[in-house]
DNA sequence: GACTAAAATGGGAACGGTTCCATTCATGGT
DNA sequence: ACCATGAATGGAACCGTTCCCATTTTAGTC
């Protein structure tokens, strides 16, 4: 004899059980509750109690238009800064009564979008993007359905969405600033191929103008991390070209920071001796030799700041907005100069 | 003159422009798409595109009772094998056309059960727990509902539901037997308290035994990370305690790991002449010094295994099963003992 | 060409809520 | 006593689908 797994009930069974009408009982769970006089509430707050009654989301969201949800698109959800500003978003979407559906490319543009259209089909009322093959068509029509839209650290052509994310200028300038000041020379910027457009263009830019004005002699290299070996082949080259300025490495984000660490580990460098420097803050930056040092993102605000958007814009349509956040420097090790 | 953004259409919409029933336009976008005619396939087809036309899944799940949403609550979402494991969770819905929705409690037992509640409001039709503190009535009640659950690596009471994770006996069997064939005589094993009741008294108590019964030395110490000071201090005391018996420390997981490493560092501590094994492969471990040793666990498929639990208890609704998954060593420098 | 089986299509009732509008009923002012 | 007022409640339409069932069309057979 086992017991019947009740089905789970709905506001009829609800509104019967209390001798309600199902009108009351969806206003007792909407935000009308006071309306209902205090007998009524409790009769139907029993029995919803008894029954085990929770309103369904779907249907609520069907009839009212509100889906409660924020969509998240990331290209890589094993990349800690990607999981770092999730978790910004998550609170933030908490804290606003909205949840959270992620979904991850996996750096695949024919993924990301099926997983758009995906997004799309559940009606998100938010959508935070963080990935780079997005069809620039399929975010307009989404933004014309009036689906705010939010890009995390990418420009996007004539789209109207706001931008999130680094102070690219900034943190190349800090970057250097740095470098300069701990007496280094030649540089090496090293960055992954698959950035976006714009952001790239504007921390290259930088880079280059930056180094000129400084009087620094400065290299970029885009290079796939698969490729390690072509990777390994850029910078000990680096490290063997040239004469005998102080050399020193900027990553352009943590992974680039991974590998060129492992690289110049591997290649017997002394860091510190030889600069480096990675945008994006890891936990274990510390622990590695001397330490290394790096200009971290303010993640958490990062993503609070993506969510705050999405809430503005669908109050008013205001325009578009752009944030640039600024990073902190942390200085270990690697950029001390053990001969300035 | 701005453009109209075009109203989001239905189904109905589609149906006029090409000329058709809306049933025959469900079909289409159902999977009957066969049992229509060629004509009518090709005029739904071209009117639907012509309109941006997707179906409303929250219109899709409350009519057939399928949300097509797979449900994860995690208590850390920063947490590296966290993240892992969910990248495979990710993966495999994708694969059976799921999506997935994330909730991070962040270690706060009223937020887990209130996002508990949340994604059964959702209705979602499978439910992937790595939670410390959920109500077992809370579960249980969703499981009488009928939702099918998977627990990370912990076990639940008297609840009916399918368990995923590392196999703990296994698991501690390996390490103790990799540090006593390396010569390690006094063993610590360092645990965060916050770990569910059964894996953590299987680990402990297979520890306990498993040292016993190879002779060896050995402590087990339960140690918030907060609390930095007191941690250290345990393991320095581990370290200056007792005799000239070769020391290792084994770390329960990630976090553990992160934070004796510091705290071995600091100490002055030389790793592999101190040994350290740690559960939990990360991207650093092999940055660090002689390189860290570790007991990878199989995220992916860990992941993989959890919603292929899910997807087998709708079927039939069969009885909860067990996946004990079996580590992986991965030997470097801090278990390589320089005086054996 | 009439008759039948099968294929293709359409009509309309749910699904579980929200919300507009109507109804009931105590209240108080005149 | 009478009517306007507002609070408390209920009835029913609707949100965008799916799916059962009925209807129309097509092909197949003698």
């Amino acid at each position: 004899m086992t017991a019947t797994p009740h089905q789970r009930s709905t506001i009829l069974e609800v509104a019967r059980e209390a001798g309600a009408s199902k009108t009351s009982v969806s206003r007792y769970f909407g935000d009308e509750r006071e309306r209902l006089s205090p007998g009524m509430q409790t009769r139907i707050a029993t029995a919803a109690q008894r029954l085990g009654y929770r309103p369904n989301q779907m249907a609520r969201s069907l009839k009212g238009g509100h889906s409660r949800l924020v969509g998240m698109l990331v290209a890589d959800i094993r990349n800690p800064f990607t999981v770092a500003v999730m978790h910004g978003v998550e609170q933030a979407c908490q804290a606003h009564g909205y949840s959270l559906m992620v979904c991850n490319t996996d750096n695949d543009a024919a993924r990301e979008s099926a997983l758009l259209a995906l997004l799309a089909s559940y009606r998100v009322e938010g959508l935070i993007i963080n990935a780079a093959g997005s069809p620039d068509q399929q975010l307009q029509t989404l933004v014309d359905q009036g689906t705010p839209l939010v890009l995390l650290d990418r420009e996007l052509g004539r789209t109207e969405a706001s931008v999130v994310g680094l102070d690219n200028a900034l943190a190349i300038d800090m970057a250097l600033d740095h470098l300069q000041a701990q007496g280094y020379r030649r540089l090496l910027y090293l960055s992954e191929p698959p950035e976006q457009a714009s952001p790239r263009h504007v921390r290259l830019a930088r880079f280059q103008h930056g180094c000129e004005a400084r009087g620094l002699t400065g290299h970029a290299h885009d290079q796939s991390l698969e490729d390690t070996e072509a990777l390994s082949q850029a910078i000990r080259h680096f490290l063997t070209e040239g004469d005998s300025g102080q050399k020193a490495v900027l990553c352009a984000n943590g992974n680039v920071t991974l590998a060129a660490t492992r690289i110049l580990l591997a290649s017997g460098a002394r860091l510190g001796e030889t600069g480096l420097l990675g945008i994006d803050e890891l936990d274990w930056c510390e622990l590695v030799a001397p330490g290394i040092s790096t200009l971290a993102q303010p993640t958490d605000a990062i993503g609070r700041s993506a969510v705050a958007c999405l809430m503005r814009s669908q109050d008013n349509d205001a325009t578009p907005t752009r944030h640039r956040h600024a990073p902190t420097l942390i200085m270990r090790g690697s950029t001390r100069n053990t001969r300035p």
